[in-house]
This record gives C-alpha cells, sequence and structure tokens, in this order.
RNA sequence: GGCCCGUUGGUCAAGCGGUUAAGACUCCGCCCUUUCACGGCGGCAUCACGAGUUCGAUUCUCGUACGGGUCACCA
C-alpha cells in the first residue's frame, strides 16, 4: 500500500500509565501530521504479556481522547492497513523475515540458550562487548536443512555487514554514522516464531504506511539496524524524528514512581488539559515567533520539526503553573465561576456570599484551582491570626495606628445603611477616614483589610472584602481587631 | 567498558562566523491613586573547559570534563 501523505504513529506499549514524556511523543506525532494534512495512527504494541496491564489500553484512549490527540486509523475505529493491534499481526512477521533470508540479509542460528549465555560470559569477561560470534552465519543449506529436519529450535537473525559503515540522518540530530562492526546480529524472528519488537516495528510501520517515526532517542542507537532492514527489504526509509527525554532533574528521567509524571496525576492536580498539552508540547521544543501559549488548533499551524531541542528538557512545575494561570485568566468570568464554585465550596460555605464577586476577584490570581479553598478559607470564619500582621513596612503601619484606624472605621463604617452596603459606599466612608485622619489610603486599608480577613494574602482588597463579608461580619471583625489590639498593650 | 548523543542564565529556550547573545517562567525594584495577584516598565543572571581554523568564534574542528542513551529470544 502506498500514501501520498504525511502519515504517523503512536504506538504505545500497554504497561501502565501516561508518562508526560509519552504524551509529548503522541503531540508531536500527532502535530507533525495535522500540519501536514496527514493521518496520525494509534498503534498498540501489546506483545509483551508479561508487562501487560489491564486497562491500560483504555487509559490511553481516555487519555489521547481528552487531550484531542484524536488518531485517523486505529484498533477501535479501523483504517486500511489493520489491525492496529500489534498482537494480531503476528502471522506476517516471519514470512518477512524468511524473505530476507532468501536474499541473504538474514539466516537460521540454531545456537541455544547454553551456549549464547557461555559466549557472553566469556566475552563480558575478557571486556570485549558482548556480542553474537557469528557461529551459525555461514551454515550450509544442507546443516540448515538437517537441523530444520531435525527439529532443532532456531531463531532468524539479521545478517550485519561485517565492514563499512551505516549512515541514517536524523531530523533533529543530523547525519550519524556508525561502524557496521559494532552491530550484533540481532534476532528477528523467536523461537517461538513471534518476532522482536525491533523486527515487528520496522515491517508493521512499513506496511502501515508510516512515513515519519516520531519517538523517544533511547532508539537511536538501534536506527542503523532499521535502517539496514529497510534496505535490505528494498523499502523507502522513513523519517526519523527522534526526541530527547523530559527529565525530573537534570540526571533523572521523569518517572511515574515520583508522583506527578503522569497525564492523570496532573489533572488531579488541577491542572486544566489545555495547558498540560501547551506546557509539554514547550518542553523540548521552540516556537518561531514570542508567543508561548497555544491552542492545540494552533500548535498544529505553529509546530516544525526544526523546532525540537537535542538535549533533554527538565519538567518544571512553576512554569507549568504559570501557563495554567494563563489559561484560567483567558475564561469568561462565568465560565471561571462555574468551574471554580466547587473549589470555593470546599471552605466557603456562607450561603449569604456573592459568588460570582468572589469569583472575578479570584480568578486574576488563581494560577491552580486546588490553590481556591485556602484562599477563601478566612470568609466562613475568621483564623486566629498574629497581631504582627497590623505592622507593615511599606504601608506605614503599626500596632497603634492600626488600632486608631479601626477605631475610626468602626462608627464610620457602621453607618452605613445595610441595603447600600457597596463597594462605592464602603469605599467613600474609608476614604472619608483616611482624609479626616489626614494619612495615606494605606494606613487605614491595610489594617481593615487585616481585621477582616487575618490573612496575609487575600484575594482581594480590605473594600472588596468588606462587600463580599457583609456588614454584620465587618463589624464583628473590626471590632475583634480592635480588642486584640486592645489586649496587645 | 565499547559505540552513539548532548552541554547557551535557576528552568524552558532563540541563535546557524561579526548581535547591546531574543523571549518565557522564577526572583528583585518601580508604576497601576489598598496587600497579593493581573497588567505595564525596568533590573539581576548564560555561551562547561582547553586547544585549533579564521581578520573575527556561542556558532566550524579536535580534545577534556560532566550528563544521557544503548549494548536481551523486553518493548
Amino acid at each position: 500500500m502506498s500514501f501520498d501523505k504525511v502519515r504517523t504513529r503512536f504506538a504505545p506499549s500497554p504497561t501502565g500509565y501516561m508518562h508526560v514524556g509519552n504524551l509529548r511523543t503522541a503531540l508531536y506525532a500527532y502535530l507533525l501530521a495535522k500540519k501536514n494534512n496527514g493521518t496520525f495512527i494509534l498503534r498498540i504494541e501489546d506483545t509483551d504479556q508479561e508487562r501487560y496491564v489491564e486497562g491500560a489500553v483504555d487509559i490511553i484512549y481516555n487519555t489521547l481522547r481528552k487531550t484531542g490527540l484524536i488518531w485517523d486509523e486505529g484498533p477501535d475505529i479501523g483504517g486500511p492497513v489493520g489491525p492496529y493491534v500489534q498482537s494480531e499481526r503476528m502471522g506476517m512477521f516471519k514470512d518477512y523475515a524468511l524473505q530476507l533470508v532468501e536474499k541473504g540479509h538474514a539466516y537460521f542460528c540454531f545456537c541455544d540458550k547454553e551456549r549464547l549465555t557461555e559466549l557472553k560470559e566469556i566475552q563480558q569477561a575478557s571486556g570485549i562487548a558482548p556480542k553474537y560470534d557469528g557461529h551459525c552465519r555461514n551454515l550450509t543449506p544442507e546443516e540448515i536443512k538437517e537441523k530444520l529436519d531435525a527439529g532443532v529450535p532456531y531463531v532468524i537473525r539479521q545478517k550485519m555487514p561485517k565492514d563499512g559503515t551505516t549512515t541514517f540522518h536524523d531530523e533533529v540530530f543530523g547525519d550519524i554514522t556508525v561502524e557496521n562492526s559494532t552491530l550484533d546480529d540481532q534476532i528477528l524472528i523467536k523461537t517461538d516464531g513471534m518476532p522482536t519488537y525491533n523486527f515487528a516495528n520496522v515491517v508493521d510501520d512499513h506496511t502501515m504506511g508510516i512515513t515519519h517515526v516520531i519517538r523517544g532517542n533511547e532508539y537511536l542507537s538501534s536506527a542503523p539496524k532499521y535502517n539496514l532492514l529497510y534496505e535490505a527489504f528494498g523499502w523507502d526509509i522513513p523519517t526519523y524524528v527522534h526526541c530527547s527525554p523530559v527529565m525530573k532533574d537534570s540526571t533523572h528521567k521523569l518517572s511515574k514512581r515520583n508522583g506527578d509524571a503522569s497525564f492523570e496525576d496532573l489533572i488531579a492536580k488541577g491542572y486544566l488539559t489545555e495547558a498540560v498539552i501547551n506546557y509539554i508540547a514547550l518542553l523540548g521544543w521552540a516556537p518561531k515567533g514570542e508567543n508561548e501559549i497555544f491552542t492545540l488548533e494552533e500548535l498544529c499551524q505553529e509546530f516544525d520539526v526544526s523546532g525540537i531541542s537535542k538535549s533533554p528538557a527538565i519538567f518544571d512545575t512553576q512554569k507549568l503553573r504559570a501557563i495554567n494561570g494563563a489559561y484560567i485568566r483567558k475564561f469568561s468570568v462565568e465560565e471561571f465561576e462555574e468551574k471554580a464554585l466547587p473549589y470555593i465550596r470546599q471552605t466557603c460555605k456562607r450561603e449569604d456570599i456573592d459568588t460570582h464577586l468572589l469569583a472575578k476577584m479570584l480568578q486574576p490570581r488563581t494560577e491552580l484551582f486546588t490553590d481556591i479553598p485556602e484562599q477563601v478559607d478566612f470568609i466562613d470564619e475568621l483564623p486566629d491570626y498574629d497581631i504582627q500582621m497590623y505592622c507593615h513596612k511599606k504601608m506605614k503601619t503599626n500596632l497603634e495606628n492600626s488600632k486608631e484606624a479601626l477605631e475610626k472605621l468602626l462608627p464610620t463604617l457602621e453607618s452605613i445603611d445595610e441595603n447600600n452596603w457597596t463597594v462605592d459606599a464602603i469605599h467613600e466612608k474609608c476614604f472619608e477616614v483616611i482624609a479626616q485622619m489626614e494619612v495615606k489610603n494605606g494606613i487605614v486599608l491595610w489594617p481593615l483589610r487585616t481585621a477582616i480577613s487575618g490573612k496575609q494574602f487575600t484575594p482581594g482588597g480590605g473594600i472588596d472584602l468588606a462587600e463580599i463579608l457583609g456588614k454584620k461580619c465587618t463589624i464583628e471583625r473590626i471590632k475583634d481587631g480592635i480588642n486584640r489590639l486592645n489586649n496587645a498593650q
């Protein structure tokens, strides 16, 4: 089957959760396809039954769907080159391997495990790189037939050139050349007749018409062997795009054991899907312009393999948070309120609160929805705060002038009619006090905010908070503040 | 250990022989007639090291150091 369009594939093994690095590979494969109006294919590589994890396939489906990386061909929807589950493709590989044997690029090997193990031990003991010694490379047709007839178990190995070099091109790393003598006669077909991953991968990619192979750079050193295989078959070599890993720190790859590595973990921590996708796109890839905030659709246009970097990238939660914040700010107030409400209600149960107003205040200062409960917990109940909070050097406030401000504020604010308890009214009264005291705004407003919130950081200023809390609550808390200040003296 | 790859601020990174070495996150200052945040402005801070090629190297070559990957009848 031949295709004109770009065809990329994401070929995960169902062995557990979806890691950020995996997801990034899927994303790049998707973007590369979509950028070129091509086809994005999902292939499940489930041939390792020992590592198979129940439910892992669903995680792959769900993650890709949730992130919008919709595949055009795959196990569930089929396509022209199915099946798309590797275990269902097992029949074909041996025939392909036999073709190679005929062409002289592969051979039967009857060495048993004992001999191989012994060989390896000897090689290691003498400091040589472990490598198959070519014992069965030159068996005569008669010898082969004899063993085959006798039912001796065998594998099929790739016959590597003895000398010369092999060069392959990678879009990220450029041309890479290796000595053929360093290449091992790798096994293509195992004793059980099943293909090894390296072989199945090449055959699958070719038979599925994959034009661009995007994968982690742990496969970089296998690429020469793949190239030789493609050449042996006379197949077109796909464009390689090897991506460096996502790291936890400068020496460790991100791993699920560390808690925050999987996509699901990040979502559970409150990050938005779009923000995660945007951020991981940026991890190891740089856009041409200066903008960094892109929707998936925009990424499809913007993406270019030339922007992929060679060196590993360290996952930075701080940057993810910032990007998440940028996405939160993009919501309309209504959207934000809807999403934020459950979080607000975790700690703020008061029914008389204007949550719309609260949401409006919260939105510009929220990076993560899960931060909200802690930000609004003072509304229901005034925390037992330290009175030193009244002292702020920049505001030039201290215990004395704070007390004075609160004492002046108390009757002034009490004079506001309950039904007219609005920002404007409160603002007007507060500034009356400021004018009367002949001080800077902060001298009055800092103590107000402190007294009614008892917190260092709040979702708004004193006047905003007073409006939210309501007259009764505001007055009580100002009285409470005055008491605290009195007791301190 | 052999082979392969990588190395620009704390992090992500632009850069393709001549630049005041972009930008983003973080941090710090200032402004936005109240903190925090948002927004605006400004600032700190980077070419791993040593040779070589060149009039000139972050950029090219070679070494060194450090880091990563790979050397399975796993994928």
